[in-house]
DNA sequence: AGCGAAACGGACGACACCTTCCGTTCTCGT
DNA sequence: ACGAGAACGGAAGGTGTCGTCCGTTTCGCT
């Protein structure tokens, strides 16, 4: 990548309105005068402001609230809002950024846990609750940006650590041995159908779903019955795609 | 097997459309004059078109397609649409009427059936494949309409119908003790969730979820885990009610 | 054929949201 | 304190959808 001085504002992102990564690392280089981050503190101010703003909206309205509404909640102008993200994804991306990276790390830990049925059913449960109380956030979530490479690869990179950990569970029989991968995207799919609501019943609906489900991907009682052919997980994604 | 009765029913249902039909109020004249249901031929021709553009729009984008295109494709202008149906409401609930009769005469035939567990697959089966392949079908299934008392009085009967099967399952001890009716709605909204991809894929992972759903309800294996408290069934309705 | 009324549809104003322009305000290093 | 320029936000242009008005066309009865 080029040098990403925050010159030309018409650039837009080129003040690293994107990743996460860099946060006292390697940019003092050319000009520390300002903030760590390089901006200066009323721009920061108001980054965070519209962050908050739109997450609030976001789990209020949904991922398609207005953004004109998102930084009139923030205190801020339109131009604002539109320079610090330039797109409504650039936007959500951060927006639910820290508990897309609470999500993340879940599945890091549980990936490494002794008991893989255990591993695998904190992390559903815990994202479930997640993704039932925030509605933008399961929107964030279930919705692939084509542009946020850095977003999409973290996305890869945890669902490589489910199947890890889908395969170790296999593997200890605890699976029913015609479980796929696949399933746990269908879990979560089903899982957001059942979150439209207010939260509590969000989250209500959200944990009884979740226990039929896990219930029914133990090998336990492994019962009769075989679902018909699992999904390819690409078909599974972006289903709900904008635009 | 089915009789035929559902086909009768799109012929019978143009009697008013929609709750405001009155422009001038020139009723009473008893001008009868016209077809069966007092419609001019063209209007009558106009009214089909519109609807089955109504079906191919609402599948293709959603719910939410914009009116005016539903005209176009109907080869009419938006007065004339809007004069037929009057709220989207009315265009939703017209246009997939016959689909959600078709529905509901399923539960009908299965409220009856000697075998209630059978009768209650063959029911969720047969109503979640429609619902997976026509997604307009299903945003007009979930949605509650506030004005449609008719559509909405339907639907309660339909719900009843099938309180009694479900009732009826659990005295044959096909379903484990703690299933709720409203486990059922879970089920229809999991898939609605589901289904959001393209008719292929959504009708596979339709299947393949109300598999592990049906498998999860059945007494059979009844093992340990208990999902938490069930929903209200009210609290379930009218997830995506429109403005 | 002719007439009255029903039905049609192009066009229009209203509205909400998106996005950018540009003059003004504020920050920060000197 | 002061100046350069980064950041701000009001306002305006653009787009798409809604819902309706009104002159024109088509139907169906006599």
């Amino acid at each position: 990548m080029a040098d990403q001085r925050s010159r030309t504002l018409d650039g837009t992102t080129a003040d690293r309105t994107g990743t996460s990564a860099d946060r006292q690392g390697q940019e003092g280089q050319g000009n520390d005068r300002q903030g760590s981050d390089g901006l200066r503190s009323d721009a920061r101010r108001n980054r965070e402001r519209i962050l908050a703003a739109a997450r609030e909206a976001f789990d209020a309205q949904g991922i398609d609230a207005p953004l004109t509404a998102v930084a009139r909640r923030a205190g801020v102008g339109p131009a604002t809002l539109y320079r610090h993200f330039p797109t409504r994804a650039a936007l959500v991306t951060e927006a639910f950024r820290q508990q897309l990276d609470h999500c993340h790390q879940l599945i890091e830990e549980a990936v490494t846990d002794p008991d893989p049925w255990r591993g695998l059913c904190t992390v559903v449960h815990t994202m479930t609750d997640i993704l039932a109380v925030h509605r933008g956030c399961a929107a964030a979530f279930h919705t692939r940006f084509p542009g946020a490479v850095d977003f999409n690869a973290e996305r890869d990179r945890a669902e490589a650590q489910l199947a890890e950990l889908v395969s170790r569970c296999r593997q200890a029989g605890v699976l029913r041995a015609d479980f796929d991968l696949s399933d746990l995207s269908l879990l979560f799919l089903a899982q957001h159908g059942v979150a439209a609501g207010p939260p509590e019943v969000a989250l209500a609906a959200t944990r009884r779903l979740v226990g039929y489900l896990l219930q029914g991907f133990r090998a336990e009682g492994a019962p009769p019955l075989p679902p018909p052919a699992p999904l390819r997980l690409d078909q599974v994604h972006g289903v709900a795609a904008p635009d």
